[in-house]
RNA sequence: GGAGAGGUGGCGGAGUGGUCGAACGCGUCGGUCUCGAAAACCGAAGUACCCGCAAGGGUACCGUGGGUUCGAAUCCCACCCUCUCCGCCA
């Protein structure tokens, strides 16, 4: 959600950055309703004070036995017209709420202007990829090895869930542990275990609606099934003013996450890559504005740090404004390589919101001995994806007897197990 | 699911329909006192929005949304949530 008075002041910056999103100007009309809604308001409050005082006139009036007729007639002409006044305000503030709402970030100054991901700006590389003869992608592993099942899934659910099976299972188990292990001690965040389904004010803080509702699956009585646990975590602060002793807040949750992926049929339809459903690491931290660049990088680097302890090679890009999500200022995308695809593949996504979900969920906190309240900075980021992490170990593991070895640093977490092979 | 109780400021807890943004206590902050601290005493202190260069003024908010009234924290209606007991259940 944007500040009105940010808009007012700098209408010309505002325009400029919708357009780094390829959208039109809005300000001019988003300032004309602000105007008529103020002055609604004005005059609809003016209203009440004139109503307040002569009120108060008719309680001493009554208290001290004289005649009140002349001023309770005031009052009930000036109850006609309040009516209408408070209408008007009321339905320039619904419309101006629900431009607003749909109306996406504002890009960081120094986010790299562009249209789509062929405009992202790598901004480094870690790690070699692997050589391998005739590299196969991860369905033809997992199948070959009996313990990726597509046919399952389909059986269960349909198109776009797998069932995973003893060791697989296994090995998505320990990426996951593994990397909330590393984010809760090496880099101090708090693990959460939130609830999976949130209501329609979470999923707004967040800003997955309004727009967004035909990406998420939703109950039959109205619950939101969570497409990532930003939503959960995140939401953790709405409607709160914490002290600025509290933050960087630092927060982290492995949950799976459900996504409808409308629109995007018959895209990566074999294999694991894009499925209703997934496990996830999120990353999310709360921050003072002046911490949250900083953390950025911070947080940035946790997952690409996931990546260096599994040695999976990979590649970090800033998306360029027209490629970066609602919310975000500014996003690093780190992509993992697969050699079975021979490209890089998204993993995580790291995003500073600055206050953009705080204004939506009204989480601010206070400086210590400040009087005035601030809004939070949030950022978000996978740390990292956890099913498309059980993907990058397959393909970049994978050896030419169709076996999987199994990454150091997960060996303690697969009870010393060195390889996944057909029947071991 | 059945029965009951309740939702007031950071917390606890008052509040005959009018002078209540809200007593009182605790906690918090500033000050006095002190070598320092404690105690005591004095004082400050909600959130958001509107008007105003400012000083300052105004409006709203006592779970949420409606209603009654000149006037609602107080009355009425609906909903939400919490707690207790019973039943059921992972």
């Amino acid at each position: 959600m944007h500040d009105l008075r940010a808009i007012r002041e700098n209408p010309d910056l505002f325009d400029r950055g919708l357009a780094l999103r390829g959208l039109d100007p809005r300000s001019a009309v988003l300032l004309d309703l602000d105007l008529r809604r103020r002055a609604a308001q004005t005059a609809f409050q003016e209203m009440q004070a004139r109503r307040n005082e002569a009120s108060k006139l008719i309680g001493q009036y009554k208290r001290e036995g004289k005649d009140a007729q002349a001023i309770l007639d005031e009052v009930a002409s000036l109850k006609e017209r309040i009516p209408a006044t408070e209408e008007e305000e009321k339905r320039l503030g619904a419309e101006l709420d629900a431009l607003l709402a749909a109306l996406p970030n504002i890009p960081a100054a120094d986010v790299p202007a562009g249209k789509d991901e062929r405009d992202n700006v790598e901004i480094r590389r870690v790690g070699t990829p692997p050589v391998i003869a005739a590299p196969k992608q991860h369905f033809e592993l997992g199948e070959a090895l009996g313990l990726m099942r597509a046919d399952l899934g389909a059986k269960l659910s349909g198109a776009r869930f797998t069932v995973l099976r003893g060791q697989l299972a296994r090995l998505e188990r320990a990426i996951g542990d593994f990397m909330l292990d590393t984010h809760t001690r090496e880099f101090g965040y708090e693990e959460v275990s939130p609830p999976l389904l949130v209501k329609d004010e979470a999923a707004f803080g967040t800003a997955q609606l309004p727009k967004f509702a035909e990406d998420l699956f939703q109950t039959t009585n109205g619950y939101w099934l969570i497409p990532t646990a930003e939503v959960p975590l995140t939401n953790l602060v709405a409607d709160s003013i914490l002290d600025a002793e509290e933050l960087p807040l630092r927060l982290t949750a492995r949950t799976p996450c459900f996504r409808s992926e409308a629109g995007s049929a018959g895209r990566d339809t074999r294999g694991m890559i894009r499925q209703h459903q997934f496990y996830k690491v999120e990353l999310v931290s709360i921050t003072t504005p002046d911490q949250s660049l900083a953390e950025h990088e911070r947080m940035t680097e946790a997952a690409e740090t996931i990546l260096k302890r599994l040695g999976l090679p990979f590649r970090t890009v800033t998306l360029c404004s027209g490629d970066m999500g609602f919310s975000a200022r500014k996003t690093y995308d780190i992509e993992v390589w697969l050699p079975g695809q021979d490209t890089y593949r998204e993993i995580s996504s790291c995003s500073n919101c600055g206050d953009f979900q705080a204004r939506r969920m009204k989480a601010r906190f206070r400086a210590k001995g400040d009087k005035t309240t601030q809004f939070v900075h949030t950022l978000n980021g996978s740390g990292v994806a956890v099913g498309r992490c059980l993907i990058a170990v397959l393909e970049n593991y994978q050896q030419a007897d169709g076996s999987i070895l199994i990454p150091d640093v997960l060996k303690p977490y697969m009870n010393g197990l060195e390889r996944i092979a057909a029947h071991g």
